[in-house]
DNA sequence: AGATCGCCTGGGAGCGCTCCCAAAGCCTGG
DNA sequence: CCAGGCTTTGGGAGCGCTCCCAGGCGATCT
């Protein structure tokens, strides 16, 4: 069933009843109704093929995924992010094409990405620096908009949560409950979030007049194995407090501290990023910054869509807002309650 | 640039450039290196849309994850299937269209996925039985494969883990190592994968003349939450091991063990099922039963490319082995070493 | 040498839609 | 009552590809 039938069955052009499918507002009402009847009788859809083929528009959005941090994809983060996207593309009647770029592929899907006419943009959630994949992008003529702000061209547009305020904001409230040897996991310098959060945990110190001590930061790599091993590597220096640059390294530092037998947070308090769902129900439950992680996801796919719409525009920089999750690890609430 | 284009660089017809692009292999090696070399130096790719209204097929392959669970979707399980199934489609020369089917917007997606000719066949990754999307898919005339079997419609092709098997094997490895009055805390049971397992867990205290107690067997909602409540109320019954059907349960029973200070495992042993990542480094270690996530979602992609180029086969109903993997939370090693 | 066959190649038709242009219908005002 | 404008409608062309059929050409057989 085509077009073409539903023109006959309701009496008018193929045409009209592309402008009604279409929202074209020069359709007369009882005309639209009519149309809109038999559309919903047969149980008609247009075939998407042919009218991306027509219309030079795919109403697809690509979600690239580079995989070059295989590993942190089994994290939580990424299903929220999706998540997000995807409500944003149904509400707007897109769809979303995912590509999980393995490295071994990647050129080949650098390329089947931006001329292989599948989408008619791109969202990269990378969360690297300097990602061919991002490389390629610049010099295709795709619209694309990046997961997480890019360090250096700031001529592209992006989605990301404020991670240095965040992260100045998580060390600050230490630093407000009387903890002063504050020590910090990072996550690799390479993913701006990384980087990003190591410079709002070192803020928070200048702020304070406190000095940067090198043996008081260890590299987490984002995982639950690197924040068990860089707290490790961290004990020896005594610190009262780590700022952990993500819950799951959070996880790994409580498991390390929880080994040595100190107490949380009496003896050493733990802040996390992310507030991811399990960072309720640690023991004790973790104190975090809250990051919007979905609402990150969908504010990509609408922007794109907008840029997709409307090209040349420019650059749409967009930083969310994070807030900060008092529990029991930092130790501000007086007796452990409920959460 | 189009196909035409192509051809005229290289002197063919448009039909020839064509077969080059499809592999046919009625073209001279001569005629196809020429085509080829140019394809190649001028950078070209098939429009994807037009070659899709041409030839009836899509070359896509839709995943739809019903959000009727929508908690469920932070656990890692996800993200891993989604791996497999982008490595097979990437493999494949295919492409990966995403739905989450959020409830309210259940009945507009399943019309679009059936009727709007975006995809080739699709991988419902429910893991809800008699989920409203199987059954529109049934009505429907597009190729699907479940993720999970279909506990009563045995007509349909499925990829699954074996859950009965590892779930009794998880339980006959407890029973061996002396255990005798064995907790479950189970998925739920309007998910095949949380049936077949608590079905499990019985066959193995059966084949032991071991009486099942209803006391024994708590929901635990495949959360970590309600694995820790499931725990709870375990616990007054003094079981001296657990099987809990997921890792992210396990989990859960892990911190209600922790809080009223019963040691692991020599008090009370414990066995996961999953072996996600995280299940090497818990406290103990968990003793879990592995199952292949990623090579499920890559078999089922594999399989429905199969469906799609050859369809009205027999049902193919694949079920993937499982395996016991041996840590500390059982009781089974002597003393604790490194993993 | 001519007929026959198989291998390659070329071009027409058409997939189902959108976009553009032309024209029909309707209303208003003089 | 007719001109002029706006609203609404219809049909042609074309998006870039695949598929089918026809035909050219060289090799093989008699």
């Amino acid at each position: 069933m085509n077009i073409e039938d539903i023109a006959r069955a309701s009496g008018v052009s193929r045409s009209t009843v592309s402008r009604v499918i279409n929202d074209d507002p020069n359709v007369s009402t009882k005309t639209r109704d009519r149309v809109l009847e038999v559309v919903k009788r047969l149980n008609y859809h247009p075939h998407a093929a042919a009218r991306s083929l027509a219309a030079g528009r795919t109403r697809v959005l690509g979600l690239v995924i580079p995989m070059g941090v295989a590993a942190l994809f089994s994290d939580p983060y990424f299903p929220l992010l999706i998540q997000g996207v995807s409500a944003a593309c149904n509400a707007r009647d897109h769809s979303i094409m995912l590509w999980l770029a393995d490295p071994e592929y990647e050129r080949r899907t650098i390329r089947q990405i931006l001329h292989g006419s599948f989408i008619d943009g791109v969202i990269l959630a990378s969360q690297l620096n300097d990602d061919p994949i991002g490389h390629a992008l610049i010099e295709g003529n795709l619209p694309f908009i990046h997961i997480g702000r890019h360090p250096t061209n700031d001529t592209l547009h992006y989605v990301d949560v404020d991670n240095l305020a965040g992260a100045q904001e998580a060390v600050m409230h230490l630093l407000r409950l009387g903890r002063r040897r504050i020590a910090t996991i990072t996550g690799p310098q390479n993913m701006i979030a990384g980087f990003d959060r190591l410079a709002g945990y070192e803020a928070a110190l200048r702020q304070r007049g406190l000095l940067v001590e090198p043996e008081l930061i260890a590299d987490g790599e984002f995982s639950e194995a690197g924040g068990y091993v860089a707290m490790r590597r961290l004990l020896p220096h005594h610190p009262d407090a780590v700022f952990t640059a993500s819950d799951m390294m959070a996880l790994g530092a409580l498991r390390a501290i929880r080994e040595i037998g100190l107490r949380i947070p009496d003896e050493i308090a733990l802040v996390g990023f992310d507030d991811m769902p399990f960072a309720a129900n640690t023991t004790p439950p973790l104190t975090t910054i809250r990051q919007p992680v979905a609402r990150t996801g969908a504010i990509a796919a609408e922007t794109l869509i907008d840029l997709v719409a409307h090209p040349q525009q420019p650059p749409r920089r967009i930083l969310l807002p994070t807030e900060l999750v008092i529990r029991q690890s930092c130790g501000a609430l007086a007796s452990p309650s409920a959460d």
